[in-house]
DNA sequence: GTTTTAATGTAGCGATCGCTAGAGAACGAC
DNA sequence: GTCGTTCTCTAGCGATCGCTACATTAAAAC
């Protein structure tokens, strides 16, 4: 567990199975879990690097032997969330049988998500690099924020292809309005919302969709 | 703050026609606006003090004798904000003769208000204290938001208690969504959806209201 | 004019930011 | 053991943060 994948992320380079000098003190895995709480509670720039060594228990030298520097930690934690809690909505995309069913899955588990007190209430994508001074952070997660707006628009237009859905269905306005319920959920959430209420909104939410 | 009785000015209360000093060097309003404009592009924490002295053209003393500190600052920017491109929505509910009614011209005032190039894109209300290290900054706005849910609610409430909606309407739901979908259009705003898009999302959102 | 009051420009306070140099500590290789 | 390698700790870098002391300037009051 402790020398599985260590420092391979850092660099890309691969190590020999043992490495050489003074083993790590910590398990990356789990102190990288730590900065994904922090940064997703937080956001980018609100999570100093002294808080991320507090919380994940370590030095900032090693901080930045392990990560490289803030932003680098960053994008592997955005990774880490990605395949991880932030992986539902693919994976109805991907699962379902349609695009009706998928967003269903999605709102409803959504509600379930958001407000987990687990872990951080919303979603880090939607958050964390809101109001972000660096250009690159920020641009991170719009465009992941964009794929999810143009995989799900793309579903929905392969499901009317298909007959799935009534051939003057306004795709993108269905997309964009599953995307900005899921958003409005996540802020809702983070102002406290109770999973009922989320649950209740993601139900009305499915109105919308034109009855196959 | 010792000599800062002429704090009055600060609640837009009128001075003395003739004050004894030295009169201010710019227009009070006027950096106001400015600072509006900045903190509702960047949000609280990433409008630095000295990005407003420069945005403002003023001195950091001054606008410290004129505005209070940052927070007192901000403050008076979210009032005028309230006041001002952020009223709409109380206005459509104050004017409107249904919750409906309201929900719908306020759907689509924010298409046209949240992608305006004349300033800056989505809602301050909604985005300007995420990530916020202050409690009390980001306490503010959530409490707007959390009145206007309130609001809206109220309203639908009412429509549902005089006939105006079906009496098992679920009045808690349909607020919910449509500050859902409003949020989630100032999102989109700002990941660089057209008015058009948000057009379009606003009124396939009003799909989900009774028909009356 | 002098005095009083208030706003201005300069200059810098202590604190924190992201980040790193340098010395010591814990390992494998020999 | 010694050597080379790598991580950890202390300490602090330059830059920026929100904010203010101080001297100066511009007006009304006298």
């Amino acid at each position: 567990m402790t020398s599985m994948v260590t420092g391979q992320e850092t660099n890309g380079q691969a190590r020999p199975s043992r490495s050489r000098g003074r083993p790590r003190s910590f398990d990356r895995a789990t102190a990288l879990e730590k900065a994904l709480a922090a940064f997703w509670r937080h956001g980018y720039e609100a999570t100093s690097v002294s808080d991320l060594t507090r919380i994940m228990g370590i030095g900032a030298p090693s901080l930045y032997a392990a990560f490289g520097d803030k932003r680098t930690l960053f994008e592997e934690v955005v990774r880490v969330y990605t395949g991880g809690h932030g992986a539902f909505a693919d994976r109805a995309l991907a699962e379902e049988p349609s695009a009706r069913a998928a967003v269903e899955r999605t709102l409803r588990e959504a509600a379930v998500r958001y407000t987990d007190p687990e872990h951080p209430q919303g979603c880090l994508i939607a958050h964390a690099a809101t109001n972000c001074t660096s250009p690159e952070v920020e641009r991170l997660l719009r465009e992941r924020r964009d794929a999810s707006l143009a995989a799900l628009d793309a579903r929905i237009r392969a499901d009317v292809a298909a007959g799935l859905l009534p051939a003057g269905t306004d795709a993108a306005a269905l997309a964009r309005h599953a995307t900005a319920v899921l958003h409005g959920m996540s802020q809702q959430a983070r102002d406290g919302a109770a999973r009922a209420d989320l649950e209740a909104l993601a139900e009305i939410a499915m109105a919308i969709w034109p009855r196959t």
